[in-house]
DNA sequence: ATTATTTGGAATTTCGAAATTTTCCCTTAT
DNA sequence: ATAAGGGAAAATTTCGAAATTCCAAATAAT
C-alpha cells in the first residue's frame, strides 16, 4: 500500500462508518448491478475487516439495497422492469402521503424551505434545458432534486415516513437515476413538473399534489421504457 | 426426504433460526418494552453464540423492531403515544394501497381466500363477543386477524408492499395488540368492522375500503387512549 | 452422449477472545 | 452536601481463524 493510499484509508476510517460509505457507493452505482460482494475482497477498499463489511451488508440487505441468501453471500440488486415499477410505485405512495401530511401540518417555515429548494432546482433545470447530461452533472442535479422532494415531505410529522422516504428515494436512484439510460435525458419536462408539484403544495391541495407526482414519475417511466432493454 | 436431508433441516432449524425466534419473541412481547438485550446474556436461551444473536439484532434493528445506538447496544422499543400513532398511520397507508391494488388486480381466487379468512375470523369473533380475553385467546385471535388482513392485500402484485405490510403489521402487534391494555377488550365492534372491510373489497370500492380500515383503527385508538397511561 | 457422484478449492458463517468504549462507584475538593 | 474527577468493571464492537457449506470441475455410471 502506498503512502497516499494509507492516508486515504486512515482518512476514511476517521470520517465515517463502513455502512455509510458502502451505502453511498451502492446508491451511486459504483458497484455494478447484480455484482457479488465478497466481504474479504472489499475489506482493503474500506480499510476494515471482513466482519465489519459483512455487518454493513446485513443492514443494507434488511433495507433492500442488496440481496442476501443464506450461505450464498450478498449481491447488489439487478434492476428489472418489475423492480423499477415497484420502487417507483412505492415512492409515489410514500411521497404523496408525506406531502399530504405536510400540507396539513406545515407552516410558513415549511413553505419557505420548499420554495427555496424549488428555486435552486428550477434554476439549474432551466440551465440544463436541451443539453445532454454527463455523469457528473447528473449527480449534481440528482442531489438538488432530492433536496426538493425531501423538503416537500419535511413537515409530515412522522419519522417513519421520513425514514422510509429516504430509503425508497435512494433505491430509486440506485435503480433508475444513476443507470446509463438517464444520461441522455435532456430534462425537457422537469421544470414544468416540479413547478406543478410546488404549486399544488402551496395551494394546499393534496390531490393535485399526488397527481403531479404521478405524472412526474410517468416521465421517468416513459423514458426508461424507451431506452432500457432490461 | 433422506436421513441426511432430515438432519440437515433439523440442524438449520436450530442454528439458522435465531433471527426468526428472536423476532417472534419480541413481537409476542416476551421481552419487556425498553428492555436491554445483551447478546452474551441471551446466547444460552437461543443456543447460539453472542455473535449470532448480535447478527439477528442488527437485522431486527434495520427493520424497526429494536433500536440500536452505536457503542450502546440494543433494546426493545418502548411504545409511546407518538410511536403507536405513527405505526397505525403507516399500516393504514400500506394496507389501503394493498387493498386498492388487490381490488384492481385480484380475481376470483383472491375473493375466495378473503371470504374464507373472513368467515373463520367472524365466527371466532362472534363467539368472543362479550367475553374478556386472556393472553392465549388474544394470541389466537390475533393470528386469525392477521390472516384476514394479509388476504386483503394478497393480490396487490407488489412484493414490496407485502413485505412492508408484514413488518408494519408485526410492529403493530408488538406495540398495541400484545400489550396488556387490549387484554380486557371485548371486541364489540370487530365483527361489524371486518364485515365492512370485506364488503367494500368485494364491491371493488377502494375508497370505501380505505374508510373502513381507518374506522377499524379508530377503534384501537379509542381503546388505547382510554386504557393506556403511556 | 447424458446424467449422476465424487472431490478439491473457494466462500460464507460461526466462534472465542482482544481492544475499545461506556458505565458506575468511590474518592476528593469546593 | 454537592459536584467533579479518576479508575475499575462491564459491555459493545472488532478481529483473525476455524468450521461448515457451497460451487464446479472431473470422474464414474447409465
Amino acid at each position: 500500500m502506498t503512502l497516499a493510499e494509507e492516508a486515504d484509508a486512515a482518512d476514511r476510517r476517521k470520517s465515517g462508518g463502513v455502512y455509510e460509505r458502502l451505502r453511498e457507493d451502492i446508491v451511486a452505482g459504483l458497484l455494478a448491478p447484480g455484482q457479488k460482494i465478497k466481504p474479504k475482497q472489499y475489506a482493503p477498499r474500506y480499510a476494515a475487516s471482513a466482519a465489519a463489511i459483512r455487518e454493513a451488508l446485513l443492514r443494507l440487505a434488511a433495507e433492500g439495497f442488496v440481496e442476501s441468501a443464506p450461505q450464498r453471500g450478498f449481491r447488489t440488486l439487478k434492476p428489472s422492469a418489475e423492480s423499477v415499477w415497484e420502487i417507483a410505485h412505492f415512492r409515489i405512495l410514500i411521497e404523496s402521503e408525506g406531502a399530504r401530511l405536510s400540507i396539513l401540518n406545515g407552516g410558513v417555515d415549511w413553505e419557505a424551505n420548499l420554495t427555496a429548494a424549488h428555486h435552486r432546482l428550477s434554476h439549474l433545470e432551466a440551465r440544463m434545458r436541451g443539453e445532454a447530461l454527463n455523469r457528473e452533472q447528473l449527480r449534481y442535479w440528482s442531489g438538488c432534486d432530492q433536496i426538493f422532494h425531501v423538503a416537500l415531505i419535511a413537515a409530515c410529522g412522522s419519522n417513519r415516513i421520513l425514514d422510509q422516504h429516504r430509503a425508497i428515494f435512494d433505491q430509486f436512484k440506485q435503480h433508475v437515476i444513476v443507470q446509463d439510460p438517464l444520461l441522455g435525458y435532456r430534462g425537457e419536462d422537469l421544470v414544468e413538473e416540479h413547478g406543478a408539484i410546488l404549486t399544488a403544495a402551496l395551494d394546499r391541495d393534496p390531490a393535485a399534489c399526488a397527481a403531479a407526482l404521478r405524472s412526474h414519475f410517468e416521465t421517468y417511466r416513459r423514458f426508461s421504457d424507451a431506452t432500457m432493454t432490461w
